[in-house]
DNA sequence: GTCTATAAGATGATAGAC
DNA sequence: GTCTATCATCTTATAGAC
C-alpha cells in the first residue's frame, strides 16, 4: 500500500483495462508500453513479472473496491438503497467502459492464472460477498429487503447475477441488457 | 453439419475443453497436437486458422445444447421440471467437470475474439434465451413458475445467475456453490 | 492426412549502458 | 527510470515431401 510512483501507476491503470477488456491472456507488456510510450523493459523495471504485475492489478482493484462499499455504507439510506448503489458500481464498468467486472474476467480465465493472481481475485469475491450479506442482513431487519432463506445464499446469487448480466451486455453489446437484468434481481426483493 | 473425420473431432473435443479451462487465449495448436500426437501443421490442415477452429467449436456446442434443450421439452413433465433440467446442463460442466460453460468464457473474452468466433458465441445466448423465455411463458401457464414481470427478463436473470455461479464456482474451486445459486434462484419461483 | 521445415512475428524476461 | 540489445521460446501459419 505504499505510494506509487507516476509511470508504476500508469502501468497499472493500462493493465487492469486491458484485462477488463481482453482478459489476462489477451495483453503483453509491450501493449502496455506502447501505450505509454516506453519499451517493455521498463515495464519490467516497475513490474518484474507478469504475475507481480497481475496481482498488483488485481490488489488495486479489491482495494479500491472496497473504499467505495465503504463509501456506500455512509451514504446508502437504508439497506435497499445501498443495494442500488452497489449495483451502480458494476454498472459504471459495463454501461459506460463496456468493460467486464476485472475478477469476474479472472474468474472465468481462473485456470491459467499465475496463484498469486487467482489469490487477489478469490479476495476479492470474499470480501464483496461478506459486505453483500450484511447489506442483506441489514435489509431483513430494517425490512427494505424482502426475501426467504439465508442473506449469503442472496448475496451470492445477487453477485452471481450482476457477474453473468456483464458478460450479456458484451456479448451482444448492448449495455441495456445489463439495466434489465439488475432491475429484475432487485425488483424480487421488494414487496 | 457434415460428417467430420476422426482426427477433426478428437481436435473439436479437445479444443472446447481447453477454451472452457484457459479461455480462447489460453491454448495453442501445438497444445491440441501434443495432446493427440500428431504436429500442429496437421491441425491446420483440418482447421486452417484458429478462427475457424474456435468458431467450429462454438458452433458445435451450440448445436449440441440445442440437441440437449429438445431433449429436455420431451423429458420435461412441466416448465418448472424443464428449468430443472436445464440448470443440470450447466451444473454437468462446472460441478462435474471444473469448467466454464464455453459460451459465457467467450463473452468474458468478447472484446479480444475473431467476429466468427463472436457471432457464434451470440447466436448461443440468443437461443438459450429463446428457449427459457418459452419456459418461463409455460411456467406462467401452467402455473408451476410464480413471477411478476415479463418471461424474457426471467429468462435473462436465470441465465445470468447460471453463468456467474460458474465463475464463481472456478474461483473459489468448490461446485457446491453452483448449487447454492442455482438452488436460490430456482426457490424464488416456487412461491 | 501427416510429416519436416520454415517463416515472420510476438512474448516474457534479462544484462548492461546511460 | 529508461534505454538498446538480446534471448529463448512460443505463436499462427504456409510450402512441399511422403
Amino acid at each position: 500500500m505504499a505510494k506509487q510512483g507516476e509511470t508504476a501507476e500508469r502501468i497499472l491503470a493500462i493493465a487492469q483495462r486491458m484485462i477488463q477488456s481482453e482478459g489476462y491472456n489477451g495483453f503483453s507488456f509491450r501493449d502496455i508500453a506502447a501505450e505509454i510510450g516506453i519499451k517493455s523493459a521498463s515495464v519490467h523495471y516497475h513490474y518484474a513479472t507478469k504475475g507481480d504485475l497481475g496481482a498488483a492489478v488485481a490488489a488495486r482493484y479489491a482495494a479500491r473496491f472496497v473504499t467505495w462499499l465503504e463509501r456506500i455504507v455512509t451514504e446508502g439510506r437504508d439497506a435497499r438503497h445501498r443495494l442500488i448503489l452497489y449495483v451502480g458500481l458494476f454498472r459504471a464498468a459495463v454501461v459506460e467502459d463496456g468493460r467486464m467486472c476485472l475478477c469476474g474476467m479472472l474468474g472465468a480465465e481462473s485456470e491459467s492464472l499465475p496463484l498469486e493472481v487467482l489469490e487477489e481475485a478469490r479476495q476479492f469475491f470474499t470480501r464483496n460477498l461478506a459486505w453483500l450479506g450484511n447489506v442483506f442482513e441489514s435489509g431483513a431487519a430494517d425490512g427494505t429487503l424482502i426475501f426467504t432463506g439465508s442473506s449469503e445464499d442472496h448475496a451470492r446469487l445477487t453477485l452471481a447475477a450482476l457477474e453473468g448480466a456483464m458478460v450479456f451486455a458484451r456479448v451482444n453489446g448492448d449495455p441495456a441488457s445489463f439495466d434489465q437484468i439488475a432491475e429484475t434481481a432487485l425488483a424480487r426483493y421488494t414487496r
